[in-house]
DNA sequence: CTGTTAGCGCGTTCAC
DNA sequence: GTGAACGCGCTAACAG
């Protein structure tokens, strides 16, 4: 175990309190003893310990951090690292963990990280999760902010995305360029709020342009990961019917790169005989052989934002009576490629 | 603040350890009382203090976990998911940090483990860091456990892949297929333990198959991310002279991805006029349009592997004098399609 | 400028 | 069966 400030103050021969003032920089010492403590100090390669000043000043400088996966493309890794950043710079630790979906998991890791008494948590929750856990997190007075998506009958900071635009933007751009047939590719994932909204803007894009023609493809077999998903709708869809659309909106690009896949392999052409976009605009897009249109979101800057947030939540910025959350929705962005 | 074991004491009328040994399943306890602590710990939605127990019994119940990054194709990703799924079933946090290469970085984030108190670390380490920090933990006695990389002068438990063998697999099986021009492209990472055995392997298949011609293509610009990396490399290289291999070897999958863009650019057709093979099997491989031959590694195994290796480490199996530390060495396994 | 004292919440020892 | 008392290492209030 590492010394303490009991060792060093034995070592210099002052007491505990005055080490202390020495290595936080406090003043009320002089010049000397405090260079007498810092050399010892660093003689002993002293290290304050976190889960001591936490139990005593109760901030144990750290975050839980709770998403579904880090599996399907890189959004949720990207978001990673604009909320480990700035964590690590405000010497914060970052507690991560993965849900999968599954939303007796997200129970256990809000537990644990009160257990832990973490500072703060950023979530981007499950739909269908026991809300209690987040009232729970209300009466203790943890803050917290949703990322992506959110859940109802919770208040709190929120950080989205404007899943509705990016959605009316993708299905517009496809009407302005002729298209009639355009279906929505859902993933394994819903229900979601993050997709819902992207579901709303599809379906009023097509209505204010007066096409009354929509569909939702979709499977119910939600094991997949989300490219076999893409592939085994659109290629089961294909099996049972002829090539009813010119369209593709994928929820994501994942999806997307599992259509494209099985659209191909079917014969069709893209993009002169099905049209595709995406969504997330993974990195991976520009390397396909067909180059993915697709609707991108800042995903570092709105982890870096989250993080930034939470901090100031955590300094005792509490939202009081009356006061309001924050809900920032942050605007995505059409990237036009060559698959539409 | 949650309540504490004295606040259910203070309200069943009984000592803080009597309600400490209901709690934590002592016997030497009357049923009737535990019966009533356990209400009234319910009832107040006790939770134990972890900094607090952890003050005491010298356990902070969280590991610390450094990585590279999370933005080249889902390697660490899945990794990350094995080991996380095994702690949080063992009541672990994960602390997870990246260093991005960066040196300094990771000698922050061990201090910052240092001064959490974390029972135990997993660590893919940087090339060229200075192995004090890691001394340092060994004089603390705080278990570590090094995955995929290693650096030399450090004698700990080591979780790798057998990359000679990977390297020299894909190399014999450009050469089984009649190759005699082929080119290892090497990524922004190096120096990095695990790429110089891949290329250890790649230049003796070809030395035992009697191959002089090797060549490896890299690029000085160490700020791009793989990609891209691999895509200007091979642009570069093109734009300098002739195509005079017909096979690449890409250390990663990433890589081979930019590559197998700059190729097709330049009119190149794959793998007809140029093979290509990748690095460890992302699930992105069998969607490209030419689905890409690569070597696969457990990789989700592999997190599971190091946390269980560390826990055991953390229950007091530690390495005695005389004893030794694990060294696993996982088999790779090439995965052929249509890319080669 | 420096020291004393008293916790934070839990875990352990020892006494009853 | 139960409880009193002390200590983990740090922080803070209060003295001097």
């Amino acid at each position: 175990m590492g010394a303490t400030l009991d060792d060093i103050a034995a070592k210099v021969g002052v007491s505990k309190t005055t080490v202390y003032r020495a290595l936080n920089g406090k003043d009320r010492i002089s010049s000397d003893t405090r260079d007498a403590i810092l050399a010892v100090a660093k003689e002993l390669d002293y290290r304050p310990n976190i889960l001591a000043s936490g139990l005593r000043s109760k901030r144990s400088m750290a975050i839980g951090l709770i998403f579904n996966d880090l599996m399907a493309g890189h959004f949720y890794a990207e978001i990673f690292h604009g909320i480990e950043d700035i964590a690590t710079q405000n010497n914060y630790g970052v507690i991560l963990g993965c849900t999968n979906g599954i939303v007796e998991k997200e129970k256990k890791l809000i537990n644990l990280f009160i257990e832990r008494r973490v500072d703060g948590i950023i979530v981007s929750p499950t739909h269908g999760v026991d809300i209690g856990c987040y009232l729970r997190l209300k009466k203790e007075k943890i803050p917290f902010v949703f990322i992506d998506r959110r859940i109802d009958g919770i208040d709190t900071d929120i950080i989205t995305t404007d899943d509705f635009m990016g959605a009316y933007q993708a299905t517009s751009h496809f009407i302005s360029l002729g298209h009639k047939k355009i279906v929505l590719l859902n993933g394994p994932e819903y229900p979601c709020s993050t997709i819902e909204k992207r579901i709303e803007g599809y379906t009023t894009a097509l209505k204010n342009n007066g096409i009354k023609d929509n569909k939702i493809i979709s499977l119910s077999d939600k094991t997949l990961d989300q490219k076999k998903y893409g592939y085994m709708a659109i290629k089961n869809y294909l099996a049972s019917g002829p090539l009813d659309f010119t369209a593709v909106f994928a929820i994501n690009d994942s999806l997307a790169i599992g259509a494209y896949k099985a659209l191909v392999e079917s014969g069709a052409r893209i993009p002169e005989d099905v049209a595709i976009i995406g969504y997330n605009d993974d990195e991976m897009d520009q390397y396909l052989d067909v180059p993915l249109t697709t609707i991108s979101q800042p995903k570092y800057e709105m982890g870096k934002k989250s993080m930034e947030l939470l901090l100031k939540r955590m300094n005792d910025e509490v939202v009081k009576a009356g006061d309001t959350y924050e809900n920032m929705v942050m605007k995505p962005n059409l990237i036009i490629r060559k698959s539409c």
